[in-house]
Formats: structure tokens, C-alpha cells, sequence
DNA sequence: GTAATATCCGAACGAACGTTCGAACTGGTA
DNA sequence: TACCAGTTCGAACGTTCGTTCGGATATTAC
């Protein structure tokens, strides 16, 4: 990992990239504490919690870190950095709409996949963080939502379908496809990795595509609405 | 409300359905406490908080509940069983596996949209009840999962396709969809919830009866795969 | 009326929390 | 050797937490 990526307190004069055993430490740090913001959640997670789990005293984690919040900001804004350069690698010099949506699909559910706790944290622990660190993490969210979104829509007129899938909708629908999968999918479990994103991707593009209406799904709308209330 | 949903303990000798001042004002600190922890999540709101929002002393609370976890459990169960009960309802004497689909969905979403608070808090804080408490919720979720699987399962037995999509991709993105929403969607907007779960119905459907894959799809396979690693 | 019960709350308890402080180490440099 | 900056941590601080206790007030039953 390059000194800059955590804003490194190595302050290296030399202009090569360089890996401190500070840099390591605090990546050590980071990667424990997400492990564990994952498993109980970062409200319920103590730093006396991280503390132990990282052999590292309590006062010692304040030499890395000022704050519990920034431990939190800083899992999540790396983790999405890390998406955001590899996918804007993987989308260069791509035209076609449909492959730029299946790059988008392949790209998010691999890294997912690859690195569950700090996903978790990141789309689990959204609004924990307040304040300027909330907007910073908020604001590329909302890039890379955008992103999604006009994927879609590129997608949509490449191949005009009638009475098509509102595109907040199929937007969100799709992250909440892709981003529920902390809550079952078992990295280490029989289905790959590939096979997730690959049945995910036809789910989607298929039912986003189709311009088909069954005549099973119009017998619904007869049906009398149903009236939720509080009582 | 009956005054049996609450197991009240208004204790009324007489065998009819019974409102007591009881039952109002647990139900009413229920509802204000689930709109708080939609707020600021479980773990981060006190009884202060809910003390303060209800105009009920600190102490006072706990005549109505007997801890903050308890709080949280009434919630999500009830709410649970809400859903659950409407549901079998409008199930029985339903065969066509698709019409079933149907059902689930728009019971699903419509009771989701109005009951944003509670819904919330039934699927993001799933893992914040621990013990006995944790295992009764979690237990009517799976049997509600397993429904859900099922009806899928038929849906994918009624009508032949080649290279079907994965049971458990197809559930658990379903349930993703449908749970996502308290991200973004906004009861008061412009969307009616039936155009919302209308949308979802046909971007799911078709999706996942689509028995043909496009070619760009395949396409995608022959990308080198991506390996993301911790360093 | 009066007794019994249900409802309510001010005040406090012990525990756990995030954070800080000053001192003790460590390794490299002169 | 002496020195300095980087690193580490035991101990404590002030605050907030969930919960409890004893008693006050309101409601019901007789």
C-alpha cells in the first residue's frame, strides 16, 4: 500500500512509494476493527473491543487514529476508493451500455465479495458517521449511484422498450440486490463468486430489458388495495 | 388493538377484544421509539431519548416494558406478525404460483411503505436482539424466506427455462429489492407505491423467468477475473 | 368513605464508554 | 555516551448508559 493512501504520518522525504511500519500498523488496525464493526456493529463495538482484538492498548490505537468516528470514516472512505479506481479502470474505452453494466455488477460484487466486513461496514454503517465525514463518504456515494443510474438510462435508450422500468427504481433495486448480500452469500460457500454476479447480472438485465407485461401480473392490479395503517 | 397482540397485562376477565389505556400508550411508546431507532439506530438512541420524545419518565418506561431490548423485540415482532397475518390471508385459496409471487411483493412493499419506521428496523436491526429474543425473530424470518423460496420454486417449476437462475440468488435478491427501499424511497413522493411494487413485480418476474441470455453477457465471461486481495 | 391496585417519577446506582495525560520505552543518530 | 523523535501504555477523567428503588399520585373496587 502507498504511504499516501491513508494521508501516512511517514512523511517520507524520498518520492518513491514506501510502506512504514506505520502505514501497516494502521492498516492492521483498520481491517480488525471492520472485522468486528461487521460482526456487532460499530455502535455496539467498543474501542476496549478493538483494543484486545488487536493486541494494541487502548491509549496506543489513539496514535493512529483520533477518534473512534475516524476509525469508522476511514475503513469506509478507502473501501470506497478502492471500488471507485478499479471500476474507473475497468470502464475505460468501454462503449457498449450493456457490457458498462455488467462491468459495474462484476466490479462491485467481486470486491464485495472479497472484502465482506468493510462492504458491510460501508452500506451497513452508512449513517453512522456525522458531520463532514458523513458528507465526504455521502457524496461519493451519491457519484457512484449516478453513475448506476445513467448506466441504466444509456442502457434504456439503446434499445427503446414501451412502458419501461423507472429508472429510481431499477437503480436502487439494484443496489439493493447487490448490497444485501452481506445478509446470506458465504464467500466460502459452493456458489462462486462469478456464478453470483453472473446470475445477478441476468436477473436484472433481463427484467430491466423486457418490455413484456404477463397478463398474470395485470390480474393483480384488480385486486382491492391493501390499507396499512397504524391502527 | 386487541388486547391480546401485546400479551397485555390488562387482564380483563371478560372474553371480548378490549382496548385499554395500557395497550394504547405501550403501543404509542412502541411506535415512538421505532421511529427513533429508524433515526439513529438501536444502539445509539437512550431511554432518555425515547423518555424525552414520548413525555414519559425514564423510569416510567419500564412499567411498559421490562428492558431497552425488549423495546426493540416488541417492535420487529409485532410488526412481523403483522405482516405475516396479512399475508396468509391473502394467500388462501391462491394457486397460481405467479399470482402468489404477486401477493408477496405488493404485501410486502405496501406494508413496508406504510410502516417505514418499523420496517426499518425489522430488517437493519436484525442482529441487535441476542438470546431467545434474537432466536424467535430470526426464526419467523427464515420460515418467511422459505416461503418466498418456495413460491419461486414453483414459479420456476410452472414453466420450463433453460439455465434457470439460482433459487438462492433469486430469493435473497428479491428480499434485497424489496428491503432496500427504506434507503431511498419516500412514501410522500411522487411514486405511489403501487407503481413501486408494480415496477419491482416486473423487473423481478421477467427477470427471473427470462430464459435467454444475451450475448453480451457471455461476452463478459472471457474478462480476465478480477482478484481483489487485502495486500 | 377506605383499601387496594395501577400508574408514574425524582434520584440515584454501578458499569461501561471515548478520550486524555504523563511517563516509560524503543531505535537510530551524532 | 547523550539525545531526540516515534511509539507504547497504565491509570485515570468526566460523561452517559440501562436499570432500580422508594415513594408519590391517580384510579378502581367495595
Amino acid at each position: 500500500m502507498s504511504s499516501n493512501t491513508f494521508d501516512s504520518k511517514s512523511g517520507s522525504k524520498i518520492r518513491v512509494i514506501r510502506v512504514t511500519k506505520y502505514d501497516q500498523k494502521l492498516e492492521f488496525i483498520l481491517r480488525t476493527a471492520a472485522r468486528i464493526f461487521a460482526e456487532k456493529s460499530y455502535h455496539s463495538t467498543s474501542m476496549r473491543d478493538i483494543s484486545r482484538a488487536t493486541n494494541v492498548s487502548l491509549a496506543g490505537l489513539y496514535h493512529y487514529c483520533k477518534s473512534k468516528e475516524e476509525l469508522l470514516f476511514l475503513i469506509q472512505d478507502n473501501c470506497f476508493g478502492r471500488v471507485l479506481e478499479r471500476l474507473e479502470q475497468r470502464l475505460e474505452n468501454v462503449d457498449d451500455p450493456i457490457v458498462k453494466l455488467g462491468i459495474f455488477i462484476e466490479n462491485h460484487l467481486s470486491f464485495f465479495a472479497a472484502n465482506m466486513s468493510e462492504m458491510k461496514v460501508l452500506s451497513h454503517e452508512a449513517e453512522s458517521l456525522r458531520g463532514d465525514l458523513y458528507t465526504h463518504v455521502s457524496t461519493r456515494k451519491t457519484k457512484y449511484t449516478k453513475l448506476a443510474r445513467q448506466i441504466l438510462q444509456e442502457v434504456q435508450q439503446s434499445q427503446q422498450t414501451k412502458d419501461p422500468i423507472d429508472l429510481t427504481v431499477a437503480t436502487y433495486a439494484l443496489f439493493g440486490m447487490m448490497n444485501w448480500i452481506y445478509n446470506w452469500y458465504d464467500p466460502q460457500g459452493k456458489l462462486k463468486v462469478s456464478e453470483l454476479a453472473g446470475n445477478v447480472m441476468r436477473l436484472f438485465l433481463n427484467g430491466f430489458r423486457a418490455n413484456e407485461v404477463s397478463g398474470h401480473v395485470h390480474a393483480l392490479r384488480s385486486e382491492t388495495p391493501s390499507v396499512w395503517s397504524h391502527g
